[in-house]
Formats: structure tokens, C-alpha cells, sequence
DNA sequence: GACACTCTACGACAGATGTAGTAGAGTGGG
DNA sequence: CCCACTCTACTACATCTGTCGTAGAGTGTC
């Protein structure tokens, strides 16, 4: 078997990206955004990049003016989601707790950034009582 | 340019993982392995592999008795860390905290997961205290 | 010594992905 | 009406990855 069908390239995720960051957009504004990102790459092969995520159905197109305009069909979250669950299955066999534990001690958090964690659990704790009293 | 190179396909790390779980092994030692996980996969296929992760220096073989035996020369730890830090590059352009929060509100974690959590904030939370007086 | 087995070396091939060129249709300015 | 420009369609190609097959070298057994 190939590898995983219907995933999306990092190439082709970059695409993606720049219609979640400035909405629908014609072949060449992506490239610009892209150009502007210092990424550099031929229109065709952004109009590749198009073609082939509305094929895997992840983007739409429509005719208007002159262009056409493409716009994601699936967001941002679904997509992250979906990788991030690819992740936790290849590289910690589907636990995702011990991914973010890794997580916490690896990476350097800030003040800000621990003090949502601790509201997220707090939540998490009191929504827990309340289903199991 | 081709995708990141000196990176492993998924199948490449089914079988760098048997050698994390089971140690030095031989072709077929991997091979069986793989069998016991209902992974139906041809002998030279494996041979492969295990070839292709020489080159890419993430294994090392010795000619032991008849076979040759592989080893990893690099860690699961720095294997994965490293992964997770290219899947936050591209999903959160680089900031683990969202991530965190993202897995936190999406997969269900359980009362002694959670416990776990707060423990490590805890433990953060007081040596951030220490060095931040 | 010949046979059966195992192991490695090499090559092959398909599908996915990154990348781009060329050709032809459409459009707006002189 | 013709030129220049833009856009899309198609084609092409290299590399990576997953997947094997074949051939030949070793080794152990009658």
C-alpha cells in the first residue's frame, strides 16, 4: 500500500494554511502570501498544489471574474486534529497523555501558558464531579 | 526539492520501534515481530527497511553469528521529540502551548492522567518560583 | 558432494509529493 | 485587429516510500 491516502504534503498543507489565514483567495494571491512568506515557488506549481487539494476534496473552487477563487472546505481544527491523532497513534501507540507530559517537560512554558493549563484541568476536574459525583 | 530528507516514513519507524521494544535484532527477529502484530510484510521488505535506516544512520548492523544483527544508534526519545517539535512547526507554527490545550480539550484523559498533569504544573509552578522569586 | 535453507545484495515498480514547463484560451489596450 | 498578459489544462520528471522478486553466497545435513 502507498501511504496514507488522501493526507495532505507539508507543501500542500502550506496551501491550505494560506486560505485559513486570508480566506479564499485566487492561485495568485496564494503565491504572493507564499512569496511574502519568503517561500519561494512557481505559480504552477501553486495552481498544482490547488488543483490536487480539491481533488482530495480539502478545498473548493469557483469561477469569478477573471480567476478562479479557492477556498477551504475543511478547517483548520479538523485538519490539526486529524494529524495531531496521527501522532499520537504512530509515536505513542494512541495515549495522548503521555505525548503532552512529554510535552510539559520538553518545552518551555510560559507563566501565562501554565496558568490556562491549570484552568483547563480545574474545569476539567469540576465537570468530572459533576458526572461522576 | 524533495520532502525533508534524513526522515523516516511510517513504516521505516514500525520497525526502528521493534528495535526500541526489543533490542538488537535480526531481519527475521523484526520480521516475526512485525507477524505477531498482524503486520503481514515480505522478509525482504523488512530488509529493506532496515537497509534504508542504515544509510540514514539511524541504525547500525553487526555481522554476529549468520546473520546480521541491527541496532538503533538513536534514541526513541530524541526520535520522537524530534517529530513532535516538526508537527508543532507546521500545525502551530511552533508554540507547544496550543497544542497542549488543543489535546487537553479534545481527548478524553483520565482521573489519573489528569492527577498526573496537575502534578507536573505543581512541580513547575515551585521551580519557576524558585528561580523567579 | 548435492540438497535444502537462510541470508544479503540489487533491482524493480507503483503511488505520493514537490516542482515546473508548455500550450492554448480569454481579455484588455492600442 | 494584434500584442501582451494572465489563467488554466496537461504533461513531465525526480525523489521518497512501501513493497517485493530474483540471484547468488553460506552453511548444515545426508
Amino acid at each position: 500500500m502507498a501511504p496514507r491516502e488522501g493526507d495532505l504534503g507539508t507543501a500542500e498543507l502550506e496551501v491550505l494554511k494560506t486560505l485559513w489565514d486570508k480566506g479564499p483567495c485566487t492561485v495568485r494571491q496564494v503565491l504572493n502570501h507564499l512569496h511574502g512568506q519568503g517561500r519561494q515557488v512557481a505559480y504552477t506549481t501553486v495552481l498544482t498544489f490547488l488543483s490536487r487539494l480539491e481533488q482530495k476534496r480539502f478545498v473548493k473552487s469557483d469561477k469569478s471574474d477573471q480567476a478562479y477563487v479557492y477556498r477551504p472546505l475543511v478547517s483548520r481544527q479538523k485538519v490539526t486534529a486529524s494529524r495531531l491523532r496521527a501522532v499520537i497513534e504512530q509515536l505513542y501507540d494512541g495515549a495522548a497523555a503521555p505525548m503532552v507530559l512529554q510535552l510539559m517537560r520538553e518545552e518551555n512554558f510560559s507563566v501565562d501558558e501554565i496558568a490556562a493549563l491549570q484552568n483547563l484541568i480545574d474545569q476539567l476536574d469540576s465537570k468530572r464531579k459533576h458526572t461522576n459525583p
